[in-house]
DNA sequence: ATGAAAGCGCTAACAC
DNA sequence: GTGTTAGCGCTTTCAT
């Protein structure tokens, strides 16, 4: 295993100075053609590509934008094929991180510290708990914590896709109906469950707090979630989840507990990210268009670094939000008539 | 924007040199506790987080590994979502990057050059064009070029597994049975079309040259090739491809040209990616344990970093093979008698 | 116990 | 047209 060919091995190799390689490298003039050419055959002969790092340290620029994820789930990927289609053409590269503690709070302000101003141009932050602007680079947010801030920001329209869940529940005649809520500290869970009560009382249905539970968008804590509903004495006939996954959960626990989907019991799931139509029964949720969020995240943040940011599309500080859909499959059906 | 916070700040603001931060931040002993805890107390109140960068290229660890793919699409993310899953629980950090120019051959090189030595302490290369050793740092491929290689690999039983998808279009009826290659330069290509014509040559019928195209795993290239295959005197009741992309391109053109799926034309995959469920019909796939193959690849990258890399489980250059299995879904069916 | 200084690979001023 | 020098943020001897 050789050791990394530097600037320095093909400045030997080429009998130049370091600064001359660069110079050619970089496509500065000021050069003879001659030893450009030279050094040029030089650097294929020993694959040399210049550190990102290094490079990245003495210029401000490296031509890299980052996406800041807490963990590698459907989500955060489908985000990543997003951006990764905006970013093609660009030259920009595209680097995904996540670092050790994730479970900490403020794992965005770290990662954000570890990474920008040397290595990266701009971050896209997916999720993120906290959005404080002392980042040094320019940041946009997908799914964001609640709260005002100065950060650009990109998300679904939660409030109307909850009830456009709720109410397709609604359509089929369920009425105790059963909500599991997400990471309380992002906007979108808050949100979903507004629409969630709000299509329910403007159905005439009054919420019950016994049928609200938070899941944490988690799988595992969906599961237990459920089955505390279920034992109840007087269960729901149908739950909407704040997220596929946690979605997910509650058809584990059904599955466990003997509890048919959609017979005895109708499942509703936010995200429609691509694992939801393999599931058992297939999910019936609510679409986010989660490509699209990571697309445009990494085109406003592109404004940012490269236009100006100034009378671009829009000149507010980037606010954009994207529809949602219902995507019907087979978790859902009309509530079993009690007798 | 503020600027980031270095080092400097916090020695400023600490009162003390740069190398006493230095060594609170990293435990190093030799630091009175009065002072490592008001260093580490400013730490805190500035938000301050070594860069990665800077970091990386004076020590020679940097404790982050890379996974390098030529573009975000379903199966390297899946990758992505084994290898992550893999790392929780060590203190590495993944760093998951594309750069511009993938097309070019020789991708995996120049990101390798780029990253290695100062960036990261070793990498996954998935389905790399080129797998030579001069890498700087431990390098494991997943689905790897064509030909020996001194590289750990890892990657799933792609001859059976194709025997598996052809066998069970042979087991429906079908003799008229088209293949759609994948990128020529990758061993599971080649293997994959070597299981197909052995699963056709044991069950006697005669691979036809004019059903054989190449699509190189991208879907409108399967697109063009299904086109040319159905406007045969003679088409094919089924098409195997060698991956699910490519399927995907199949069941466009058959969607376009009025063919009916699985009546007129029968469609067996490769991989099953989450995507694979929700086509219409769901697509009839062989199976490869897609996060499986980026869990283990990780783990034999970490046992190559930490663990001497002898006496672990294997002591050979590492070659993990997994088993595939077949998913039948909604693409296949018995061909219509011709009668 | 602490600080000064060198150096990781590279680029940008500035000299020659 | 080319080389010398300084310095990006950090860790690590080596002095003090």
């Amino acid at each position: 295993m050789r050791r990394r060919v530097t600037i320095t091995d093909v400045a030997q190799e080429a009998g130049v100075s370091v600064a001359t390689v660069s110079k050619v490298i970089n496509g500065r003039d000021g050069i003879a053609a001659g030893t450009a050419a030279h050094v040029q055959q030089v650097v294929e002969r020993l694959g040399y590509e210049s550190s990102l790092v290094a490079r990245g340290m003495r210029s401000q620029r490296t031509h890299a934008v980052g996406v800041l994820v807490a963990e590698f789930e459907p989500f955060s990927t489908e985000i990543l094929k997003g951006a990764g289609a905006a970013l093609a053409g660009t030259d920009y590269a595209l680097l995904a991180y996540t670092g050790g503690g994730a479970g900490r709070a403020g794992w965005e302000r770290r990662y954000l510290s570890r990474l920008s101003g040397t290595l990266i141009d701009g971050a896209v932050l997916v999720t993120p708990t906290v959005v404080d602007p002392v980042a040094g680079v320019p940041v946009v947010a997908v799914d964001p914590h609640a709260g005002p801030g100065a950060t650009p920001t990109v998300d679904s329209d939660n409030l109307e896709g909850a009830m456009l869940g709720v109410r397709h529940l609604l359509g089929l005649g369920h009425r105790r109906i059963g909500f599991l809520g997400g990471r309380r500290d992002l906007e979108s869970s808050a949100l979903r469950e507004a629409g969630y009560v709000q299509a329910l009382i403007d159905a005439g249905v009054t919420p019950d707090p016994a049928l609200l539970h938070v899941a944490e968008y988690r799988r595992d804590a969906a599961y237990e979630a459920t089955a505390a509903m279920l034992a109840l004495p007087d269960p729901p006939t149908a739950v909407f989840a704040a997220n596929d996954v946690s979605a997910m959960g509650i058809l584990d626990a059904a599955g466990r507990l003997g509890v048919r989907v959609p017979d005895d019991l109708s499942v509703v799931g936010f995200d429609d990210i691509p694992e939801s139509a393999s599931t058992t029964p297939p999910l019936t949720t609510v679409r986010q268009e989660i490509q699209q969020l990571g697309a445009v995240a990494v085109r406003l943040l592109l404004d940012l670094l490269d236009g100006s940011g100034v009378g671009a599309a829009g000149d507010a500080p980037g606010h954009v939000r994207l529809p949602t859909s219902l995507v019907v499959r087979g978790s859902t059906a009309a509530p079993r008539r009690t007798a």
